[in-house]
Formats: structure tokens, sequence, C-alpha cells
DNA sequence: CTGTTAGCGCGTTCAA
DNA sequence: TTGAACGCGCTAACAG
């Protein structure tokens, strides 16, 4: 059996009330009887049950990050940034994999919600996100990074990709491209549906058209961008300037030009989404738009933080990050 | 305040005690009376407080995963086999980042021991462990992956690391090559020793000496992947051979490679270790030794659960789990 | 098969 | 400034 604030209290002399309220901090203790407990407390090795603890203040000291995926080196970055800013707080972070499909995150919900998490920060999986509401229903407060969804409103942490978008092909125009292609994920996630009308709107601010058929969106991922690649590179007309929306589409694309040496033109400008450690090693890549990922994790655990120790339902936040432009 | 056992069992008409059964899924209850109490749980929108459960089992139904680091890709893809293994159970996983150092590794150990964590799984930052003891001492089960450490005895989850170089290196040998490079991270850590082992047992199994400069060592990043394949280079004779013993030394020496294409030979061939997403669109990569990450991380998972379970304390056990040669 | 009851370890009144 | 006593929600032991 391990050791609880009884056996301290003996040991200091004192009452339970008293060591717990050395434990808290509470002001009104004479410095002496603080000192008094603080050495029987490091003598037994006594450890607080944290357990018994929330029983009582209902608050575990841990919340919730719901990821889409772990292997991600973008949601990574962000977790980063939310363990940085917990642990000054003496905050632990569970971590759950909704897999990238709502029933898993569903379903890792409920684990939170069971876990009794004091909040929960998301990166949705989807554009859906009533599922959201049982956290709400539970008091549980939430804040959304990256992406927002249907259906549930809450604070939320983004990087301004329209403006985002825009410089990253302001920045191709500049330098001489007359005529773009366009690779993103689905426009019903708002993060590529902002990025697309950051890129549409460059266009049109310098008199380029518009063309559908080097317009292409897939999913997020890897082989998606080297699919969609593709199917840019096989048409009559190839674009020798292709706006990515993400780094996974990114590095899918590079692959499949890489793989076609032969046939893609040496040529080839590609704008990027999120700057990570590979992306300079990515051939055809000019310029790459980076998102503050780790301060995007540490201002929403900030924010939720906040929301925890206010029990005054404010309206809800909605913080914009700032982009920047890496050439390579 | 939130709906309790009492609420529910005043509804179903029943004590506290058989809705705590039902609960458990107590295999001795009528099951007339199961259908009232399950009904009840469902119309009160009942939720168990894990606190309260955790107070009287001393069972918080998390473990801990303690990195090296999030933003890794190895790393994380063991943490989705954890994953995997634990939701199956219920339990989840705090997540805690050691952040490459010994210091903030011990930090959050003592995190971990004070969110009452069932079991932990740690991936060691260094080859140094005696601050894990300290988890022993609590009472908390320990398995370790992929390194093993000085100062603490606990289960592991390894990868055959000794035969997965030799295979690599035997396999560029039997292709014709006769000269061989290294690139690894410092001989203290366990993984790398082994590799370096494999390597050499291979050469001296072939005949192939084991040239002194041009074996490198340096720490497990990019960069150093990037500098120790510089001074390779610049050396009066450089091997066109070289194993490079984990991933992102691989990327760092591929980057290197790109930037001095020029200077560096095209004939050069490399074989790695790790097999992720991005080592096909590697350059200069021929062969590359797979480790089962996903499955080490439900290995240990799996381990750390039957350790939870059973009390009575067996003798340390080491899992090695066989490596898979992928040519690119 | 089910109910009664006694804590688990802590924080928090209320008195002193 | 401190102590005594109660109860958070749940499970386990024992009765019935």
């Amino acid at each position: 059996m391990a050791i609880t604030v009884k056996d301290v209290a003996l040991k200091a002399g004192v009452s339970t009330a008293t060591v717990s309220r050395v434990l808290n901090n509470d002001p009104g203790i004479k410095p002496q009887t603080r000192k008094k407990v603080k050495t029987a407390i490091l003598d037994t090795g006594y450890r607080m049950n944290k357990a018994a603890r929330s029983l009582k203040t209902s608050r575990t000291g841990t919340i919730g990050l719901l990821v889409p995926e772990l292997v991600n080196d973008f949601f990574m970055t962000v977790a980063q940034g939310v363990e940085d800013e917990l642990h000054n707080s003496g905050y632990g972070m569970i971590i759950c994999n909704a897999n990238e499909n709502r029933r898993d995150e569903e379903d890792r919900i409920n684990l939170l919600i069971e876990q009794c998490v004091d909040g929960v920060i998301i990166i949705p999986a989807s554009s859906e996100g009533r599922h959201f509401n049982k956290l709400r229903r539970a008091g549980i407060p939430v804040v959304m990074v990256d992406r927002l969804v249907e259906g549930f409103e809450a604070d939320a942490v983004l990087a301004d990709n329209v403006n985002g978008a825009y410089s990253a092909v302001a920045h191709l125009i500049s330098s001489g491209c007359r005529r773009f292609g366009f690779i993103g994920g689905s426009l019903e996630l708002s993060n590529f549906s902002e990025r697309f009308e950051g890129f549409k709107r460059a266009l049109t601010d310098y008199n380029i058209p518009v063309e559908e058929p080097i317009i292409k969106f897939g999913d997020v991922h890897v082989e998606s961008g080297y699919d969609l690649m593709e199917e840019l590179m096989n048409q009559d007309n190839p674009p020798q300037n292709i706006f990515i929306a993400n780094y996974f589409l990114h590095v899918g694309a590079t692959k499949y030009l890489l793989n076609n040496r032969e046939t893609a033109s040496s040529e080839i400008r590609i704008a990027g989404f999120d700057d990570m450690a590979l992306s300079s090693i990515l051939g055809f890549s000019s310029v790459t738009v980076s998102q503050p990922m780790r301060e995007m994790g540490r201002r929403a655990a900030a924010l939720l933080l906040r929301r925890i120790n206010t029990k005054t339902p404010a309206p809800c936040q909605l913080i914009r990050l700032k982009t920047s432009l890496v050439t390579h």
C-alpha cells in the first residue's frame, strides 16, 4: 500500500487537513508547520494520489488530444506545442488516433469522456462535427485546430490559409510564372477550401485564368498526390507551375515526378504548403508556405486551459495565425 | 452534478452494487435484471466516473508512453501499434515527450507516476536508465522498446538489429559491392551497437576489411547524417557503398548527396535502416531494412497489459522481432 | 442471485 | 492557524 496524507500527517505531527493545505499551497499556514510537513513529505516519499483528488475536485489533470493519425509530422508538431504548454501546468495529454474516420473518432471521444479528461483538443478527421456535441453535453471544453467542422462550434486555432496560399502563388507569379495547376484535398475540409480560395484570388488579381482541367482534388495523402500529378502530367498541355495544398500531397507529387524524370519536364516548379524537415530535399520545390504548427498547438492548449479554469462561458474565440514563406 | 450509479440504481429499482456488477460484466446476474439496469443506464445517460473507480481499484485505465520525440515517424508508428492494442482493452495512452534528454525524461516519469498510470512503455532517450527505477519503486510495470539501457532491467521488445544489418550488407555484397562505409549513431545506444555488429559480421564473413576511416558515428538526426556523409565524401577515396543505420541519418546523407550532385558520384548505393513512407523517394537507396514497428508497439502493449493483470512477478522477457529487406 | 455496508485518499466545510 | 469529520462515486466483502 502506498503512502497517503495520513502517513505524512502522522510523521509531521499534524492533521491530514494541514498536509492537504501544504500540498495545495494554501497561504494560511505557519511557515514552521509548512516546513515540518514538507520534510515529512520528503522523508516518507509521499506521492499524491490523483485519483482521489480527482474524485473530490472533479478534475483529472489530463486533456485529450484527438488527431486523425499519429504518423504525421504536421499533427505531431502541433502535439509538441500542446505538450509544451501543458507540461508547465502539470497536465498530461491523452493522445487518441481517429484513424482518419468518423467512427473511430467518435469512439475515441467516448474513451476521452470516460477517462474524464478536463478538456479536448481536436484536429478533425472530416468536415462533419456533430458527434463532438457529446463533449459539450458532458461539459468538456473543446478547442479545434487546423480545421473547422459543420454542426459544432467551438474555439479554434487556425492558420491564415487564404493569405498563405495567396502569397505562395504571388511569389511564383512575380518570378515569371503565368499558368498554374492546383492539387489539393477535398473542398469540404475548411483548410483546403481556404487554400483554394487564396489560390484563385491570386490568379484573379494577376489576370491569370483558372483552368478547370488542371485543378485537381483528392484526399490528403501521398498516394493521392502521386495520382493527381500523374493526371496533370498526362494532359496535352501540362502546367509547369503547380500549387500543392499540403505536405503529403507534395511528397506524392514529387514521387511521381522523380519516377518519370524522362517524360516530365525538369522545368516544373512547385509551391507547397507546410514546411517540414524533408521539404528541402523534395526536388522541383521552389517555395513553401510554413504554418506555425508548434505555436498553433501552444495557443490551442493555452486557450483550453483558460476555458477549464474559468467556468463562465464566453463566446467562441477564433485565432488565426500568420503563415510565412520559405524559399528553397 | 453528473449522474451516478445511485441514480441508475434508483431508476432500475436495484441496489448500486447490482449496477456496478452490470457495469463490470459480472456473470452472476439474472439476464432480466441486467436488461433493466442497462436500459436505466441508457435512459439516464449515465457515464462512469473513472476517478472513483480508480480510487477503489487503484487502476486508472491509462498507461504512459514515453518517447524521445513526437515528430518522428518511427516512434509514432510504434505508438500506433501501442494504441491498436490498448484500445481493445479500453485503455488510454498518455504520451510524453522526453525531448531527447535525460532531464526531461525524468521529469515526464514523475508526471506519469503522479498521473497514476498502470504501466509505462519507454523508448529510452539515452543509454542511461537509472532514473527508471523510480517506476519500479512505485510498483509500475515497465516495457522497453527499441533500445536497452544500463542500470535498469525490464521486459523489452526489440528488433533483430544484428541480422537486419547483416542481411542488408550481404545483399549489397551479393550484387557486387566490395567496399563499405558506415554511418550510425553512438555505439552507446544498444540498437546502433547491434547494427554495427551486424555490419562488421557481414564484412568479416565475406572477407571485406572494416576500414576505420570510412566508419562514422554521430547522433541520430538528419543534420548528423548530412555532416557524416560530407566527411565521407571529402576523403581521398570515398566509399561507393554505405550502410546507414537509421532513417533520419539516411535522409540527411541523401540531402548532402542531392546538394552535391556534381562532386558526388551517381554510382553511390546506400543500404538503409527503417522503411518509411518517404524511403522510396530517397535517391541512391537500393535496399532498406524494415523493422516491424507497429508490431513492436502492439507486442509491447500486450506484454505490459499482461504484467498489469498478473501481479506475480515473472522474470524479464525479451522479445526480438525479425526485420525484412525492402528493395527499391 | 442481490442488497448492505465500509472504505479507497483526498479536499473541504465548520469549529476551535 | 489548525483539527475533526464528512463525503466525492465506486467496488468488494459479506450477508441474505
